[in-house]
DNA sequence: TCGGAAATGAGGTGCGTACCTCAAAAATAC
DNA sequence: GTATTTTTGAGGTACGCACCTCATTTCCGA
């Protein structure tokens, strides 16, 4: 009852060791009828290839790249440390991750960056870039070159991706909305929309998401054009500030960005009420310090190192052809409030 | 620049490679000096054992086992096609999973059946059930025979667990209040609790958060005592039926249970208003429903396939003296409305 | 029917580690 | 200094699989 090895699979198809690893890593010069036989055999028996004793023989490691913007909020930065954490207990699963930064506002240079890939360098590659032209272009000739692609965070419909890894952004922003509203019942009045760019299929998405709600469920509310801050502290400052004292005035920020640096900032220097609904996106020491002293009422996040570890997963799963737990692969879209936000003491007992 | 192995490791400290593995392995007869001298070059060469490879040579297999409750509420079915899904994929990583079902409510049986497990049947246990003094000396009793303990789901703070996996259930009655407060900003009424048992931990803390946050954040509201079902549709019909016809009014129902079917049937029955806010726990399809036709305004849940993975990541831990990734195994406290319920089909690219 | 090609078998080596034995060396006690 | 115990080394086998070579068998077509 022990579980089958590649000897009982021999033994049982009739026929050598020899063969039976033929068939079983598709090398040619084996007839049909004996290729059955083994396959045969190997349903039969329900034998599975001890992966890591395949990749121990084969001297195998995974080369995985992450490509993430060279940017510097704090979001990014979780990223970083959580690919960090997981490469660091990969070693010893024969997995090396390394982590490429390109300036992803420039389509040109993450191509180029792509396109210097190649096979010795990586098995799989898991992208966080806005789609370009140029962008997807570059992840169809790698995934010519046999490298697995990934898009990671921000979807690539159009590029061929083997998957896409990240939460569905129209769905973030009807979260969003939904909370406002049930947060504001009754009430009529504006909710100011803020984001870093307009740019981003991202943002697109989530804006798209939120007005879909807002619209059809609380036509008391309503949504102001998005609100950029370019990342400039200043600028912002002024537009919140103008803003937050017309009448009859906001009732809701929505903040579709990750860095959202500015906006905090600014809120807090033009004494913002306290009484303004505001949601925000990823869980930041940022964000959480605004759930903590009250300024933030919900946060929407992902969870990065599940995001990490599921683009890991998935770029393994597609370079060993295995299949994956479905469930544990769908990343969720959280809604984080003062009460259930984790804590950063581990579990005790 | 090759990852080294016990062989570089044997030369670096100018051992064999005997001595090499009596100290990896912790075997005695070796001198301290010489563990000093093998640990060093551990160090030097940042060597890291090939767990594939140990395991392979070791032909170890994990034995695991999970003690859920025999009830057949879909809560628990959710979790043992989660514990099936998982060690359908576990096959391949050496480990065994079974499930013991036991009559939860009977404590001398649920001792018994842990007394009879032995280090042959099993390596790790993770358990799901009611904290009694029975329970707790039993797993007392499997710790001193060498065998790794859990609690699941159901927290066992006295019975020296290695660890706990699961909500802490008392921020997630926090979070339950908190969204009703929420949803009904300035209003006066009365708030419904609805449980199946007031006997079990859970319960209670779930119950004690709660009261913290509506106490001190959303004094307008007043909680009733607990409704407790006794799983009996009848009585819970009469019993919901009879409060909810009462003036003034009940303006939310928080039900504190994970097995609420009665109540759901009762509540469609007695054609409860639908502006009457519901909070339930566990995201089941049951739920699920409810979210869909409006009868339920939030689900507070727990990742069920997630409680299972992290329950054998840290047994397997425990198991081999390990360590994890700590933010890996933080069960997160989860907001699951209408707009960010997950889908049942697979994420598309 | 025979020759050449295709298919198969037998057997070996190695991956990195565990675990075992037995002999030899070193440390310790007397 | 000798006897005894403790440490260490050398070497082997095994785990399940990949990958290789070379000899042998089987097949197919002319």
């Amino acid at each position: 009852m022990n579980k089958p090895t590649t000897r009982d699979l021999a033994q049982a198809a009739g026929v050598s060791l020899a063969t039976v690893d033929r068939v079983l890593n598709a090398r040619d010069g084996v007839r049909l009828k004996t290729i059955e036989r083994v396959n045969q055999a190997v349903r039969d028996l329900g034998f599975v290839r001890d992966i890591s004793a395949a990749n121990l023989a084969r001297q195998k490691e995974y080369k995985l790249v992450f490509i993430l913007p060279d940017r510097k909020d704090q979001f990014i930065r979780l990223i970083r440390a959580a690919v960090e954490e997981a490469s660091h207990t990969l070693v010893q699963a024969r997995t090396r991750v390394t982590v490429l930064s390109v300036p992803v506002n420039d389509p040109h240079a993450v191509a180029h960056i792509l396109d210097d890939l190649s096979v010795n360098d990586a098995d799989g590659v898991a992208i966080m870039a806005p789609e370009t032209p140029q962008v997807r272009d570059a992840i169809l000739r790698l995934k010519n070159k046999n490298i697995s692609v990934v898009a990671f965070v921000s979807n690539q419909p159009n590029a061929g991706c083997d998957r896409f890894v990240g939460i569905n952004n129209v769905a973030a922003g009807r979260t969003a909305a939904t909370l406002i509203g049930r947060f504001l019942p009754a009430q009529t009045g504006d909710v100011l929309v803020v984001t870093d760019t307009t740019q981003s299929r991202d943002s697109l998405e989530r804006r798209l998401g939120f007005d879909q709600v807002l619209l059809t469920s609380f036509p008391a509310l309503r949504a102001s054009p998005s609100l950029e801050t370019y990342n400039d502290p200043v600028r912002t400052k002024n537009a919140l500030t103008s803003i937050l004292n017309r009448a009859p005035g906001v009732l809701a920020i929505y903040l579709v960005g990750s860095d959202m640096r500015e906006v905090f900032a600014a809120l807090e220097n033009c004494g913002a009420s306290k009484d303004i609904i505001v949601i925000a996106h990823e869980l930041t020491s940022r964000t959480k310090q605004g759930l903590r002293d009250g300024a933030v009422d919900a946060v929407i996040t992902q969870d990065v190192g599940h995001l990490v570890r599921s683009a890991l997963r998935v770029l393994k799963a597609q370079v060993d052809r295995a299949s994956l737990v479905a469930s544990q692969e769908r990343i969720r879209i959280e809604i984080i409030m003062l009460e259930n936000m984790p804590e950063d003491d581990p579990v005790p007992c």
